[in-house]
DNA sequence: ATTATCTATAGATCTATAGATAATGC
DNA sequence: ATTATCTATAGATCTATAGATAATGC
């Protein structure tokens, strides 16, 4: 069997269908259009996935899953909550700006909602809403936190991030500022002042830069 | 024609779509669904509107419709701009939360930005963003607005209301607290600390108080 | 004549399954 | 024997149009 251009059948299958799915919609994207992109027969899709819901459910869960999993090695830079708050969120923009198509368009859709299996994903992502609670609420001031109270404030800076989506939507470019923004919002819907918010800023790309340096050593070890 | 129980044919129509755009998704729905939740043949629909997509179209602009019309109410009742963009975006977060169905879901839904016809909405959104920028550049501090720049701001202030929609789609319900706490997020990522916050809260209730009173007066008489 | 429905249907899809086929690997 | 494809098709849709029908209003 000589190997496409490409990666695997099922990786080609799933960019083709993250490409359609995104750009068209889920329901109205038809198996054969899928099939089509591939050069394959629509009935051979079914050899690879169980059905349209899997190459579906199997997207979503790619969206979220590297954010979570970053979460450990964030943390592991500072013990500053406020920067490990801002360096996840980042993480989590930069994640779903950089991914190939803009899959994260689709979590709120409704024919989306309703595909069987989707549970993966949404336990991944309330699992990321636990996790922005538990960093925001050190650096959250009372006022904020006593009013919302934290899994609320959790899921706020969920959305928050999520802007990202549609921004891209509109075919704006994500450049770094942008990025950056939308991570230090985070900072401010907790109430964290102005100034505390550049500094967060200032440190986090410091410790970026240093980790960034250590791998590259790693690396060429 | 005996009038049915609810509105005319057109708005029995309007509103089962609305229900079944909002949780099956507009790609997933069939015409036939429609018809059949009127009451009606399928076919018969096509008296009423041109197509499925003229039924969408005319449903997302009622959605947006409402807020865009209220800003010169609003910024009659008093001179701060702060509270001014106070009760636009809490105007917003209502209109979001109180419609039959949460059809705010779809316009991100690629399925849906398909659909010819929706520049009426589009622009609409467009329209409240650039409405959004305006009142917010008064109250914005130097660093944020310098960062961003005013289209960006009020772009993220329309995403911020819109956070209400996902809330909604979770089933959990929208009380008071939680729409004040929505719009003056926006305060919040202008910049505006948390005592003015509390300031602009306290006050635009006041003044919708004094409204309200002045609406029941004149509708008496 | 107009309004609002209906029946019937064209014509084009859809997803998923059954079973054939060809190439590889033991 | 296993892997990965194919052809063919069942069975169920879909949207939109054509033209009939019945009731109202002039």
């Amino acid at each position: 069997m000589p190997e496409r251009l490409a990666g695997t059948p099922r990786e080609q299958i799933l960019d083709a269908a993250a490409r359609l799915f995104s750009s068209k919609g889920y329901a109205a994207t038809s198996t054969r259009e899928i099939a089509e992109a591939v050069g394959i027969r629509q009935a051979s899709l079914y050899y690879h996935f169980a059905g349209k819901g899997e190459i579906l459910s199997e997207l979503l869960c790619q969206s979220v899953r590297p954010t979570v999993d970053s979460v450990a090695r964030l943390e592991s830079l500072t013990d500053d909550p406020g920067v490990v708050l801002y360096l996840v969120a980042l993480t989590d923009v930069r994640t779903l700006a950089m991914a190939p198509y803009n899959i994260g368009l689709l979590h709120l859709a409704p024919d989306v909602a309703q595909v069987e299996g989707c549970d993966g994903f949404t336990a991944a992502r309330d699992e990321l809403a636990v996790i922005y609670a538990r960093l925001a609420g050190p650096v959250t001031s009372p006022d904020v936190l006593g009013s919302l109270g934290p899994a609320r404030l959790g899921e706020k800076l969920v959305h928050t991030v999520e802007e990202v989506i549609g921004r891209r939507n509109t075919g704006r470019r994500i450049d770094v500022d942008e990025a950056v923004w939308i991570a230090s919002s985070c900072l401010r819907l907790c109430g964290v002042d102005s100034v505390r918010v550049e500094l967060v800023v200032k440190t986090a790309a410091t410790l970026l830069d240093q980790a960034d340096a250590g791998a590259d050593l790693a690396g060429r070890q």
